[in-house]
Formats: C-alpha cells, sequence, structure tokens
DNA sequence: ATGACACTACCTATCAATAGGTAGATAAAC
DNA sequence: GTTTATCTACCTATTGATAGGTAGTGTCAT
C-alpha cells in the first residue's frame, strides 16, 4: 500500500475513533512512518484530507451495500445487508461511522468536509429508500420515513453501544428496523 | 447569573456545537467575559467543566421527562413529550444532543466525562423502559427494545437534521418511534 | 547513450497561533 | 483575616501550515 493509501485509511480510522478535532497531522504522519510536511505534501490543508476520507469512505460504503434494485435479493434480506455493514463497524472495528462522527461535529467542520457528510447521508437515504419502496406494503412517502427512520436509528445505535461499552445495545436499538 | 453558571451554560452551548473538543478555555472565558484562569479555577481541568455540563444536562433533562410513572398521562404521550425535549434541541437551538455528541465522541473523553455519558444513556433507557412498560402490547423484553430503538433514532436523527441541514429530516426519521 | 531538466515524494527546520494549565497578586465579602 | 473570585503573566506542548532542500525516477532532445 502507498504512503498516500496509508495516510487516507490512518486518517478514516482515527476521525472514526476520536473525530475531526481529535487527530493532527503529526499523529497520522507518525502512524505511518513519515513526517508531517509529508501528510500536507498530498493534502495541504486538514479540510482536503477531511473531504477525501468521507469521499473515499461513501463510496466504499455504498458498494458494499449493492445496488438497490437487485432482484435476486428481497429488500428484506438487503435491509439486514445495511444493518450487517454498520454491525460490522461497531462490533468489529468497535469504531463508530465516519459519518455519523462527522455528522455530529458537522458544525466544527471546514465546508468541504462538511458537504461530503451530507452526501454520503443523502446516498444513505437514497438507497434505503429505494429498497423500502420495493416493499409490498409500503408506498413512496413511508418508504422515505422508513429510511430516515433506519439511517437515524444505525448511527444512534452505534453513539450508543460505543458509550454503554455494550455492543449488544446495538443489536436491541436496530432490531426495529430489522423487524418492521 | 453567576459567572460559574455562565460557564457552565457556555460550555453546554459550545460542545453541543462543536463537540468537547472544538472549544477552549479561552473561548469560554471571552463569551462569559472572565479570563482563562478564572474558569480554571471554577474547573481546574478540562474534564472537571465536562463533567459537571454533562451531569447537569442529564439531570435537567430527566427533569423535563417528569416521572416515568405517571399515571395522570398515558405512556404515548409521554414518548412523545420525549421526542418533544429533542425536537426543542435540535429545532429551536439548532444544536446536538450533548450526551449524543458526547457519545459519538466518547474515545476522545476524560473518563470522568465519557462516565457521565454512559449515565445519561442508563437513565434515558430506563425511563422509556418504564414508559413502554406500561403499554398495553409491550412486554417487558420489548419494552427494553424499543428504548433501545427511541433512544438512537432520536440521537441519529439528530445529526440527520443538522448534517442535511432539514430540521424536517428529524420529523421524518422519529415518526416511527411516534406512531409504533 | 547521455546529459539536462522536471517531477514526485519525501525530508529538515521553522513559524505563529492556540491549547490546557499554573503561580502569585489583588480586591472585595464575610 | 480568611475565603472567594477574579486578575496578570507566564509556561510548555501541540496545532495546522510553510519554505526550501534532496534523492530517486522518468522524459526527451541531442
Amino acid at each position: 500500500m502507498s504512503k498516500l493509501e496509508e495516510i487516507i485509511e490512518t486518517a478514516e480510522s482515527m476521525i472514526r475513533e476520536r473525530g475531526y478535532n481529535g487527530f493532527s497531522f503529526r499523529e497520522i504522519a507518525d502512524a505511518v512512518g513519515v513526517k508531517s510536511a509529508s501528510v500536507h505534501y498530498h493534502f495541504p490543508t486538514k479540510g482536503d484530507l477531511g473531504a477525501v476520507v468521507a469521499r473515499a469512505y461513501t463510496e466504499k460504503f455504498l458498494l458494499a451495500l449493492g445496488a438497490p434494485e437487485a432482484a435476486a435479493i428481497t429488500p428484506k434480506k438487503q435491509i439486514e445487508r445495511y444493518i450487517e455493514a454498520c454491525r460490522y463497524a461497531v462490533v468489529k472495528q468497535r469504531k463508530m461511522c465516519l459519518c455519523g462522527m462527522l455528522g455530529a461535529e458537522v458544525a466544527a467542520l471546514p465546508d468541504e468536509v462538511a458537504r461530503e457528510t451530507k452526501i454520503f447521508f443523502e446516498k444513505n437515504i437514497e438507497w434505503l429508500t429505494k429498497v423500502y419502496a420495493r416493499m409490498a406494503n409500503v408506498g413512496a412517502a413511508g418508504a422515505l420515513g422508513r429510511a430516515h427512520g433506519a439511517v437515524a436509528t444505525v448511527e444512534g445505535a452505534m453513539i450508543l453501544a460505543r458509550t454503554l461499552k455494550d455492543v449488544d445495545a446495538f443489536e436491541k436499538a436496530v432490531k426495529q428496523i430489522a423487524t418492521s
């Protein structure tokens, strides 16, 4: 892996653990094994780095979800897949969702980072809305509402699990979306 | 209002806007009209301040909710009151829930602040579980699950509304808890 | 094939600003 | 005359960021 990729990966990990204001160029440089000036070479400002990390995360996340209109898989299974992606983040990686973290801190972010964070949620809602719309008993407005509810619940469930130091809190919280 | 009270109030406001790592003693001092050394007089360390702010917030929040076993009010109305408290925070005050913010950043917090944040969620879940348990069609396990789901959804809904700059996203997201 | 040049990705060294925190003086209140 | 709440002044560490140097790689006209 190139130093550039290592920087992005390390930054993602640090933001997901301690937030945007919880890491520094020097910490990333130390973790990667370069000097902080080299991080600035790739990303002139902290906002540049944050925006690239957020965009890469969004892309990776959506790729893992697959196409929302995939006929080979039931919508219910797709919702379970969505939850599974977040479960992996909080249970296995023991970290927040990157954009859940950035979303909480949104008022403290440079514009370009806030913009990418917003896009993450817009695309999540778009994906979930399409999936819910495929369900038999759900109308257009209902799908949109359920999509908002699902994103919110999953993000909140991650906060809950980490704060309570109890991964089962995540399971309890998301059970509603999975079974509805 | 005493300077001490002003410091606590200002700290709460700043944490809810930009997070624990998003404010400094000097900013609080400037906002209150004292010197940063005077803030240190009341709160020797940042952790001391954070812990007091979190504890005060929890107390205030629970007081606004009232007793969970209040027979004069239906459980459904109590859930609506819970949502209303959070709606006020995000729609009127345009800020995160203090402990939603701290919960996201929990890995970056001093122990004493993380502890108070955890207590906030434990008490929220306790309150909601008691309320849900009063509902006719809900068992003990169901009440606990619904309580976790409600806290998570509400916290996530606040993140969503702020990031999307759309207060209606909060309404869409919490609609599920209100009508279930 | 070779020398000149430019580009990439790092480096050293440094900057001004800000961070959390401390020591000790002061002035009013009890 | 002790306590309370503030102040001035300062400390060390860290922050995001910049300037300028360097080693290795590739390109290209001669």
